[in-house]
RNA sequence: GCCACUGUGGCUCAGGGGUAGAGCGACGCCUUGGUAAGGCGUAGGUCGCGAGUUCAAUUCUCGCCAGUGGCUCCA
């Protein structure tokens, strides 16, 4: 019997026989209630029936730790594909991670629908009742293959990582085992608070030309109490959706016989949008932009000739045919199926809805010859874009068919690349910053060296990657390098943020473009008399209107700041009697530019609270007595805070100030 | 496009083989009320669309359309 010594984390060392389990030495620290679900041993994760046999470091892994909560998940994972395997003999586990948030499980089975998930959790309760405890087994790869022999997609697995003549681990409880590293909660009394949230559909190893399995999610918490919240929370997120908030103030409408994932902008959201375009126009101005205008759509061999048509035919709508040509295919008696030939091949002639704006912006660039002396040149247009996104994929605002970019293209030298990927950059920061959007990630997305979808000759890939890269870093906000979400013309910097649900969206975009000047043979006259190639440079800070103002929705829960809110103030009247004065303060706002939306009606002055905090104004005027016999407002917030007795002009050049500045609660801030 | 679920007045939702109900909102009357629902009344629905089964379909079946959660895709 010998003795370890063992590193704790407290740094003291303690003596221990060898043998002895993660859970006595954590135990022996910090007694029997430890909340430690696993072991980390010499820095990796182990089971808590680790037996240690060397001198180590040992730390023990909270529940409620990020990490213990990833064990936790993973483990649920195998409770489900227990459960799935006891009640679908035939099912076939494929692979159950964890995930931010909770797990999945992916099986080869039968379809199955929402109430059988209901079964599947009370069979789960019956397993983590009988506290089945969960042991790690070492395996032969042989013994693996034998033990699989009837699920291929364990097969493969085991084939791509484990090495002939080696071995892996399989976790054990009761009759059933998964092949797994783990380590794992000790038993399954561990994991009683679950709940199962969907099912749908997922291609093995995310392929769409594999085969299609059923994916279950779910969450587990290690407390009946932690999952109610986070079941609060989600259903608190769920308020702050902007669909529901769109819908409550009446900000955009989606009709389904105008067409899926096309956005109508009623009044108030339309209010928004202006402003914002207000904001950026103003923006685009001091970096000495360009605004043009450019029409919906373009003859499809600008689109042949740019790529687009041939590259993304499946995402758009299909083209819009001559009416010649359509008469001539009729009476050459072309069948659909011959059309569709015909346009899959491009041999027919007519126009199609942009889907991007580069090709028209590259026209006006090359309608006249350029010189170094006019670069760069800047082209700025609210352009609206039409995509076909797969109807599966299309939700609100944020994933549309019909969407206005605030785009640019920056034509530029070489030498002039960084700068204004600088440009670009400031301008997203000034944006995001104004907007007090601070939680987004920035992705330079760089070319998959393996993958041939990339056009475009090397050394130029690199000097934009770096240019990219460089960039970005000026930024002073961490960002990651991910290759294969370049552009196929050239590499990116996105900035990605997350909406109430958790889903990443896209937002701003700043892309180096070798490809498109090359494909128009766009030029200018240099310093040195000769021709040369200017570099495109696409960037739109806000991606789309509709994108942005779907995730700023959701950001500002709708409570916008002054300066964006649909209705700025909102006026309501104790009765009647001062409808007058409500109409005279109401009049000098609209004359000064804002938003007003009253309620005069023979309501309580409660009742017109209630409703007109639907609109969510930052602030409400109360209006009665006192206030028409001083020429004086009482002003609520949206906070419920209060100011009585404000002077009419007082308030009014303060919340002029307040809209100008951007700022929100200027100088308005009701006192508590 | 794929899988699952959903579709009932403007909104939120109940109901369910015998052609529909509530709350909010709207409108009208009463009330003239000081900070998150005053009272009474009225209007408003081919129960997403189209077929089928049935004596009878909003309800059951099928197809389509649209929405939701994922998967895949995203210039």
């Amino acid at each position: 019997m010998s003795l370890i010594s063992v590193i704790l984390e407290t740094n003291e060392v303690n003596e221990y026989v060898s043998g002895i389990t993660a859970a006595e030495v954590i135990t022996d620290i910090h007694g029997k209630k430890h909340g430690c679900i696993a072991a980390r041993i010499n820095g990796i994760q182990r089971d808590l029936s680790y037996e240690i046999l060397e001198d180590c470091e040992v730390a023990g892994i909270k529940t409620e730790s990020e990490e213990g909560m990833y064990i936790l998940r993973h483990s649920c994972a195998h409770l489900l594909a227990q459960a799935v395997s006891e009640l679908y003999p035939n099912a076939k586990p494929t692979i159950g991670p964890p995930v931010e948030n909770g797990f999945y499980y992916d099986f080869a089975m039968e379809n199955i629908g929402e109430d059988d998930l209901r079964t599947i959790e009370k069979k789960m309760e019956e397993l983590c009742r009988k506290n089945l405890k969960v042991e790690r087994i070492e395996c032969t790869q042989e013994k693996l293959k034998e033990l699989y022999q009837d699920n291929p997609y364990k097969l493969e697995i085991i084939n791509e990582r484990i090495g002939e003549g080696s071995g892996s681990t399989i976790y054990s409880q009761g009759d059933w085992y998964d092949l797994c590293l783990g380590p794992h909660v000790p038993s399954t009394s561990n994991l009683m608070h679950f709940k199962l949230t969907s099912i749908s559909s997922a291609y093995w190893r995310g392929d769409q030309s594999n085969e299609q399995l059923v994916r279950i999610y779910g969450m587990v918490y290690p407390s009946k109490h932690l999952l109610k919240e986070r079941l609060r929370q989600l259903s608190e997120a769920k308020l702050r959706d902007h669909r529901v908030i769109g819908k409550d103030m009446q900000l955009f409408h989606i009709d389904e016989t105008v067409g899926q994932g096309l956005i109508l902008w009623t009044p108030r959201g339309a209010s928004i949008r202006q402003e914002l375009q207000s904001f950026i126009s103003s923006e685009l101005h001091k970096q000495f932009y360009k605004q043009v205008f450019t029409p919906h759509i373009g003859k499809l061999d600008l689109y042949r000739a740019s790529g687009h048509f041939p590259y993304y035919q499946e995402s758009q709508y299909p083209p819009l045919i001559n009416h010649e040509q359509m008469k001539k295919f009729a009476n050459d008696g072309c069948s659909c199926s011959e059309l569709a030939n015909k346009m899959q091949e491009g041999e027919i002639e007519g126009y199609l809805l942009k889907p991007m704006n580069c090709p028209h912006h590259i026209k006006i660039y090359s309608s006249q010859p350029r010189s170094y002396r006019d670069l760069p040149l800047r082209l700025a247009e609210f352009g609206t874009v039409y995509r076909w996104e797969q109807s599966g994929e299309i939700s609100g605002m944020t994933r549309v068919r019909g969407f206005t970019q605030d785009d640019a293209h920056l034509f530029c030298r070489e030498d002039q690349i960084e700068d204004e990927l600088l440009g670009c950059l400031s301008l997203v920061k000034i944006i995001f910053s104004t907007l007090g959007m601070e939680n987004y990630r920035v992705r330079v997305g760089l070319r998959d060296p393996d993958s041939s979808k990339y056009v475009g000759l090397e050394n130029l890939w690199d000097a934009a990657e770096n240019a990219c890269r460089n960039a970005a870093k000026s930024l002073d906000v961490e960002f990651s390098e991910e290759p294969g979400e370049a552009a196929f013309y050239g590499p990116k910097i996105d900035f990605v943020v997350k909406d109430v649900l958790g889903r990443e969206w896209q937002l701003g975009t700043v892309q180096v473009d070798y490809n498109l000047p090359e494909r128009f043979d766009l030029q200018y006259a240099g310093s040195d008399g000769k021709m040369h190639r200017p570099v495109m440079i696409h960037r739109a800070p806000f991606g789309s209107m509709e994108r942005f103002c779907g995730v700023l929705i959701e950001h500002f829960a709708g409570k916008f700041p002054t300066w964006l809110s649909p209705t700025q103030v909102a006026i309501a009247t104790i009765s009647e009697k001062h409808s007058e004065y409500g109409e005279m303060i109401a009049e000098r706002l609209h004359v000064l530019g804002i938003r007003v939306d009253t309620d005069f009606s023979d309501a309580t002055i409660g009742k017109k609270i209630k409703n007109l905090r639907k609109l969510k104004p930052p602030y409400t005027l109360i209006i009665g007595d006192e206030e028409v016999n001083n020429s004086q407002v009482s002003i609520r917030g949206l906070n419920n805070a209060q100011r009585n007795g404000i002077p009419l002009e007082q308030f009014i050049s303060e919340i002029i100030e307040e809209i100008n500045s951007k700022n929100k609660n200027y100088n308005l801030t009701p006192k508590e």
